[in-house]
DNA sequence: CATGAATGAGATTTCATTCAT
DNA sequence: CATGAATGAAATCTCATTCAT
C-alpha cells in the first residue's frame, strides 16, 4: 500500500531513539515509515493532546499498520519521547545556525531573524508538542530542552558584542523564548498567517531586546 | 477516551444551567460538593490533560461518588465546560472590578495591577484549563471566551484616558493578554513565586505599555 | 444476567488478595461473581496453560463482563495469583485438619486418609495450577505453597507417634507429597475415577510409609 | 497466543516429514539449524510453556532469521510437534536398549537403570515438554507416546522373568513410570542434582519393584 | 438521592505468519 | 533460499457511563 519509497525525511536521521527503546529501521521504506509516523504523531498529538490521541488514529493517519507502528514506536510514550527529541534537536540546530552568521546584527534585525525562525518552526506541526502533559520522565525531557533553547537563545544573545554576561543572557532568555513562543500560538489562527499580529510580535521583540541589552541603543544607531 | 454506550439517559432531561448539562445543586451540600468537584477537576485536567484525567480520579479527589459526579456532570465534556465557564466569568468579572478602578492609573501601575491580578488567577487552578484540547464546541467557548477577556482588557485600555481608540485597545489587548499569559506559567514553577521573574514580567509590561499607549509617556511622568 | 445470589463460596471468603492489587467485592454479589472467576479461571488455566489462557475466555466462561473481571483481578498474573493462594490456604487448612485427627491411625489408614485428600482436592480444579508457569514472583509463590504443604505432612508424620523427628519427616513429606500429586494426575483421566489405578497408588503409599516409618511395623501390626 | 492471518500457504504444500508439516532439511547447515531450533524450541517452551512461548524468542535464542524458522517449521504447533515426536523416538529407542541389556538384572539393579535413564533424559530439556497445554491432535500424540513408553517399560519388566504377564506388566508400568517422572521434576532445582532425593527416589522405586514383581524377593536374592 | 458495582466500546499492545527484498 | 519488515487478528486492559441497591 502506497509506495512513498524514496524522498522525505530529511530530518528523521537525527531522531535519536536509542534509550526509548524505538527501533532503527534497516531499510530505505523504514526511514520514510518512521517519517509519516512522526509527521502523523506531531499532527495528533497537538489536535488532541497526549491522552486524548490513539496510536489508532496516528497509524492510519500515516497509513502504518498498527503492528508497524509499534515496531519503530514500541509504546505511546515511546511515540512522544522521540517526537519531544526531535523538536529538541530542531530547535538547537537551528538555534546554532543562527547563532553562527548572528554576530553583525543589530537588536531589531535579531528579532526579525528570530521570529522568522520560529515561523519557520511553526511549519513543523512538532511544536505543538511542548504542550503535551506526559510521565515524569517525559518532564524531565522537556525541561531538559528548555534548558537548552534557553542556552542557545542565551549564546546569540552573548555573540551580539553589546557587553552582556551569559549569566545576563540567559536571564533575558527565559522571557525572550516566552515572547517567541508566542509567534505559532498566535500567528496561525487555522492555516493562514496573521501578518498585522507578526508586526506586533517583531515589535515587541525588537522593543524587549533594545531596551534590555547594554549598549544596543548605540547598535542599534550604528545599524541604521 | 472516547465515548461509550451512549444512549441519552432519561435523566439528562432534568439538566439545566445553559446547554451545558450541568445541575444546578439546591441545597448547601450540594453546592460544595460541586464546588469540590470543580477543584477536583480543574487540578486532574491541568495535571493531566483533558483525555489523561479520569472522571474516577476526579471523583476520588473530590470524595464524590462517581454516581454523584455524574449526578451534576452528565458529561465529562459537561465538566470541562462548567470549569471553562467558570474561568471565563471569574476573568470577565475582575477584569470588571479592575476597570471600575483603572481610570486614575499610570502604565506601569496598570501593568503592575494586571500583573497581580494574574498572579491572584493562577491560584485559580483553572488556568490551566485553556491549554487542553476538547471538542469543536468547547473550542468555540474558549474563543469566545479569549474574546470576552480581550475586549475587558481592552476596556480598561481606554478608559486611562491615552487617546487610544477602543479598535486599536483591542489589537493591543491580544498582545498584552499574551503577555499576561506568562504569569501563571512562568511564575509558578512547582510552589513558590520566582520573585526576579515576576519583576522582569511587570516591567516587560510595563515597558509594552508605556511604548504603545498614546500620550503614556506624558501619564507615565504625571504619575511619578 | 443471571442471579446466582447465595449459595456457593464457601471458599472464596479465605482468598487473599491483599498485595494482589485485587478488590475486594463489597455486596454478596460480588461475593459469588469472584468465587466464578475464580471457578472459571482455575478450568481455563488448567486446560490451556497460564500463557494459552485467555481473561476474554474466563470472562465468557464466568459470565461476567470483562471490565468486571478486570475490577476484581486488574491483572491476569493477580488472577492466577489468586487461584494459587486459594489453592495454598485450602491445602494448609485441610492437612491442618488431618493432622488434627491422625493420631491414632495405621501408616495405611494413614495412606487412605491422604489419598482420599488428594481425591477431593482434585474435585477443585484448582489443582492444575500447580503445573501453570509464571513470572518470577509467582514462582516464588509456588514455592512457598509447595513449603507449606510439605511442613503439614510433616507434621501430620510426626504425630502417629513412630519416633520419627520433624527433619526426618519433612524428608519423607517430599517424596510423599510427591506420591500424592499422582492422585489427580493419574486418577482422573476424563470425568471418571480409574478405581484400580487408585488402588494401587494407596497400596504404594501404604507400602511406602510402613517402610519409612520407624516401628511402623509394630504399629501397623497394632492396628490391625 | 492464537491463528491470525491464516490461508493455507502456497509454501505449506511442500512440507514432508509425517503429517507434521516439518520440512526436513537436506544440506548439513540446515540440519544443525534445525537442531539449534529444537533446542531452542524445548528451552522455551518448557520455560514458557506452549501459550507463552513466542516463535520470535524462538528464533532468536537458536539465533535463526523468523522467517528460515518457519521454512522448517511452518507453524508453531509444527515445533512442538515436532519437539514431541523427538522426544517419544528419544524414548521409545532408548527404552529398547535397556531392554536389550535387562533380562539378568535384579528388581532393584533395574531401579538404579530406570532412574539413571531419567536423569539423563531430564539433560535434554525436552521433558517439559509433555507438560503443556496443545491442541486436541497433539494431545492424541501424546498419549501415543505416553503408549509407546509405558509399553516399553512393560517389556523390560517382562524380560526380567519374574513370571510376570504383559498385562500385569502394563499395570505396574503406569504407577512405575510416574514414579520415574519425579526424577527430572524433583532432581533439578535449579542446575545441580539432589543426590539425597535421587537416592530416596531409587529406593522407592527398588522397593516398589521388589513388592510387586513375582519372584522378585527370591531374584533380589539370587542378585546379592 | 447517594452509592459504587457492573458494563462494554474502544485503546494499547503482542505475535503468528507472510512476503518483498 | 535467507532475511527481517510488515501485517492485522486477537489479547490485555481502561474508563465513561449506567443502574440496581
Amino acid at each position: 500500500m502506497a509506495s512513498q519509497k524514496s524522498s522525505a525525511s530529511t530530518t528523521a536521521t537525527v531522531v535519536t531513539r536509542a534509550a526509548t527503546g524505538a527501533v532503527a529501521p534497516k531499510r530505505e521504506r523504514g526511514r520514510s515509515r518512521v517519517a509519516a509516523i512522526l509527521e502523523a504523531g506531531a499532527e495528533v498529538f497537538a489536535e488532541k493532546g497526549y491522552g486524548g490521541a490513539t496510536m489508532t488514529e496516528i497509524a492510519a493517519r500515516s497509513k502504518t499498520a498498527i503492528g508497524s507502528l509499534y515496531r519503530f514506536f514500541p509504546t505511546k510514550e515511546a511515540l512522544a519521547d522521540a517526537l519531544l527529541t526531535r523538536y529538541g534537536d530542531l530547535m538547537t540546530e537551528r538555534l546554532a545556525a543562527i547563532e553562527a552568521r548572528a554576530s553583525g546584527l543589530s537588536p531589531s534585525q535579531l528579532a526579525d531573524v528570530l521570529v522568522d525562525f520560529m515561523l519557520d518552526m511553526s511549519a513543523d506541526r512538532a511544536i505543538a508538542l511542548p504542550l503535551i502533559e506526559v510521565t515524569q520522565e517525559a518532564e524531565e525531557k522537556r525541561a531538559h530542552i528548555r534548558g537548552a533553547i534557553r542556552r542557545g537563545l542565551a549564546s546569540i544573545l552573548t555573540v551580539l558584542d553589546t557587553g552582556i554576561t551569559q549569566a545576563e543572557a540567559e536571564g533575558l532568555a527565559v522571557m525572550l523564548l516566552y515572547l517567541l513562543k508566542a509567534v505559532p500560538q498566535l500567528a496561525c489562527n487555522g492555516s493562514e498567517v496573521d501578518e498585522p499580529l507578526i508586526a506586533r510580535i517583531r515589535a515587541l521583540v525588537s522593543l524587549y531586546l533594545v531596551n534590555e541589552l547594554p549598549h544596543a541603543q548605540r547598535l542599534a544607531n550604528d545599524a541604521s
